[in-house]
DNA sequence: ACGCCTGGCATTTTT
DNA sequence: TGCCAGGCGT
């Protein structure tokens, strides 16, 4: 152990030493903070703690298999095995699965993924008779996922006036219906979202003093990677199980929180310190990872964000080269010269493919990039986008298995009650469904029962659907000798699935045979992993288990030399030689949609910071005059990301194009307007604000147009949803109490004078930018 | 009951 | 542009 400390700069062994009680551990991008983390596990060991004690959370499964791999080379795999380690969705999914019956849950209850639990709400829609143009199931799938993330049940939901009357202002009064629609049919069906997971665990916590005790007493040293990007569920837990011995260790750094979106919450960074007594801080500020450059280059970014914790990164790295910059005249050159560009480098650097990654902000961006290499001939993989237990083929397969563990999963039976064909049409499944809800019983038993009770349908649907029903239980019973391949490779040929994709032909069904066998191969590799390496026996609920929460990325095939195009989510924690960091252009990356906030802006800045320090040696920031959106060729314009970069760290192979408008900074405008005196008005539908065609006359009439809200409503609207959108069309403006006294120009001079009544800001100048003016 | 076709719509990120 | 849902015809 002594020399493995030894390996350690002191800001890094000083946290690792550090044996109990609370602390924060801020890592710059780059600064050692897995080794931090693994060798302060092993060194707990080291001291006596005992493995089955210490719980490490992570937010990847990929993130916890390697530090269960490294601690494994330290202390050795029989200790190592013990630790409880993984994600937050999966160990405490392990954990509602042993204590699921409090909460009157199977323990063999299955995990919707999203699919899932957006066709549960499609079908909630549908079934009340709600327009689905305003309730889409998308929007209230997020809104109600965000809703667990922040702990409302449909209970507190409905006791919060505040809730129901946002959700009746924003026009969908319903939407409390739904949420309580959704919860009692996942209920039924013996299942739980992704949020779940982390709710019910709340749930168990509270409602149960004894399982807080005894987890709290299991879970010593509590070590929290990431912790940037918990959410308020995540938060609670670690605070309900922290709370007794308060040896809690988050490592994380606030620079790096990009996922707000999904309800991350970077106070949870920043005000640990309050959270705990006498948190001793730690910070790891020496990048091993990057240039001199690329780590200036980075800190001249993050710089321009106001809410950040005080660190500065440095390195003892060469000077190296500059951040290049190029652009082209479309997506399809910028492909092309990304491709040529990893080419020429691969000859003169005697690089890998495996050195390269190009990183986007939109998967719809990968597609140019492909095409480019592969003319190339460049091999490539693409992380993320359809995940490979997410292609049709593999669900069903994983539906008909889902089925057999827990019949009542509902969304599994829908898939599959009918697939391949076995004659058993809409509107048969409708009264199933109309005669499960009136018994209150599973679909399942009402095929189980079909005989028993009246529903109309004809004898040879009956004799179909005991069929079927009898086929799934034989599957149970050949479950309970098998493992995991077994039971597969024979429901696959059971089921005629794999006859039905052979029959097709098509280069696309022998496709989809030849990822249902590499299920196969995987499931075969996890049977005996599981036999040799835990204590398990490789049977199908292991399986799924790991299966409904593994991403693309748990499925690496390490031994391939190949470049990675990811988007930039995906690569945090990464790290390539040579970065390309692609569609830099403005819309694009910020985000269109996430730059008319403050923090808004901030996470896309951060974004962009996660991808400059993926790079170790180059970084190429590329842009196009013109791009491929929505199917159309639209203009696009430098990103202010790349003005934002101290100039004497680029070099610009390409003169930079000249914004016909400036950006407005942030800064002009965020820090003087209290955004809850502001609202914004829907975009209308169909006036794409990028397509206008308006003369400099329309404009300013549009502008003048703008009419001081007459309402007193405003204080209903959060920061979050009030919004003001600077660099599109400023009629989607509103302003409350205010009125617009002056206008000055237009296009990118166009100022704006605002007087606001109330809110303590008198008056406001605003220089739009990026009008849309024909020239 | 099934399958084809079409029209409408959405494109930010995902454990 | 590409996907998917819903409608319509067989």
């Amino acid at each position: 152990m002594q020399n493995y400390l030894e390996q350690l700069n002191d800001a890094q062994r000083a946290p690792v030493l550090q044996k109990d009680g609370a602390m924060i551990v801020i890592a710059g991008a780059g600064s050692g903070k897995t080794r931090v983390l693994t060798f302060r596990i092993a060194y707990l060991m080291s001291l006596g703690v005992d493995p089955f004690s210490i719980l490490a959370l992570t937010f990847t499964n990929k993130a916890a298999r390697e530090m269960k791999k490294r601690i494994a080379q330290i202390v050795g795999n029989s200790e190592a095995k013990n630790l409880w380690m993984g994600t937050f969705h999966s160990v405490f999914a392990k954990i509602l699965r042993f204590e699921a019956d409090k909460l009157g849950y199977p323990s063999n209850f299955t995990i919707y993924d999203t699919q899932d639990s957006q066709s549960v709400i499609r079908a909630i829609i549908k079934d009340m008779h709600l327009d689905k143009d305003i309730y889409k199931y998308k929007q209230v799938y997020s809104r109600i996922s965000s809703y667990k993330n922040s702990l409302i049940t449909v209970k507190a939901y409905f006791s919060n006036p505040d809730l129901t009357e946002a959700d009746a202002m924003a026009k969908i009064p319903r939407l409390g219906e739904i949420y309580k629609a959704y919860v009692e049919r996942c209920f039924k069906a013996g299942a739980m979202d992704f949020d779940d997971l982390l709710l019910k665990t709340n749930e168990l916590l509270t409602r149960f003093p004894e399982v807080l005790a005894k987890y709290q007493n299991r879970f010593r040293y509590i070590l929290v990677d990431e912790y940037q990007d918990t959410n308020h569920s995540q938060y609670l837990i670690v605070k309900a199980l922290s709370d007794k011995f308060q040896n809690i260790c988050v490592v994380g750094d606030d620079a790096q929180s990009i996922y707000a979106f999904r309800g991350a919450n970077i106070n949870n960074i920043l005000n640990f310190q309050k959270d705990y007594d006498g948190v001793k801080v730690f910070r790891l500020e020496q990048n091993y990872r990057s240039t001199k450059n690329i780590v200036n280059a980075a800190n001249s970014i993050i710089e321009k964000n106001k809410t950040r914790l005080d660190k500065v990164v440095w390195t003892a790295n060469d000077e190296g080269a500059k951040i290049k910059v190029n652009r082209t005249m479309t997506d399809g050159d910028e492909g092309r010269f990304v491709a040529s560009n990893i080419f020429e480098t691969k000859m003169n650097e005697q690089a890998q493919n495996g050195d390269f990654a190009i990183l986007y902000r939109t998967n719809a961006q990968s597609r140019a990039m492909e095409d480019a290499l592969r003319k190339k001939d460049i091999p490539y993989r693409i992380y993320g986008g359809l995940s490979f237990y997410q292609r049709k083929e593999i669900k069903d397969v994983l539906s008909y298995l889902r089925l057999i563990l827990n019949p009542k999963d509902e969304e599994a039976l829908k898939r599959v009650i009918n697939y391949p064909a076995r004659g058993i049409g809409s509107t048969t499944i409708d009264k199933i469904i109309v005669a499960a809800n009136h018994y209150g019983r599973s679909m399942f038993e009402v095929m189980q029962n079909i005989d028993k009770i009246d529903l109309k349908i004809n004898s040879g649907t009956k004799t179909k659907l005991q069929n079927f029903t009898m086929l799934i239980e034989s599957f149970r019973v050949t479950n309970e000798a098998s493992d995991a391949f077994q039971i597969t490779e024979y429901v696959s040929k059971k089921t005629g699935l794999v006859q039905e994709l052979k029959k097709d032909g098509t280069p696309e069904g022998i496709a989809r045979i030849e990822n249902i066998e590499e299920l196969l191969n995987g499931m075969r590799d996890f049977v005996e992993e599981q036999k040799e390496l835990a204590d398990a026996n490789g049977s199908l609920a292991e399986f799924m288990e790991d299966v409904a929460l593994a991403t693309d990325l748990d499925n690496e095939k390490g031994d391939e030399d190949r470049v990675a195009l990811m988007t930039v989510h995906l690569a945090k924690g990464l790290e390539f030689p040579y970065v390309y960091v692609v569609g830099m252009e403005e819309d694009l990356f910020p985000s269109g949609m996430s730059m008319s906030t403050r923090s808004e802006l901030e996470e896309e800045r951060r974004l962009f910071y996660v991808a400059l320090t993926r790079a170790e040696k180059q970084a190429y920031l590329t842009y196009t005059q013109s791009r491929y959106r929505w199917g159309k060729l639209i203009d696009a314009e430098p990103s202010r990301f790349i003005e934002e970069i101290d100039a004497s760290y680029l070099e610009y192979l390409t003169p930079i194009t000249e914004h016909r408008y400036k950006p407005l900074l942030d800064a002009d405008i965020f820090d003087e307007v209290d955004k809850s005196k502001l609202r914004m008005r829907k975009p209308v539908a169909g006036n794409a604000p990028t397509a206008s065609k308006s003369s400099t006359e329309d404009q300013l009439r549009k502008l003048r147009r703008l009419k001081p809200v007459t309402s007193d409503t405003d204080k209903n609207f959060s920061a979050e949803e009030a919004n003001l959108k600077v660099g599109t069309l400023v009629e989607h403006v509103r302003f409350g109490k205010g009125r617009i006294s002056k206008i000055e120009g237009i296009g990118a001079d166009t100022k704006a004078e605002i007087n606001f009544e109330n809110g303590g800001l008198k008056k406001l100048l605003l220089r739009f930018a990026k009008l849309n003016v024909l020239e």
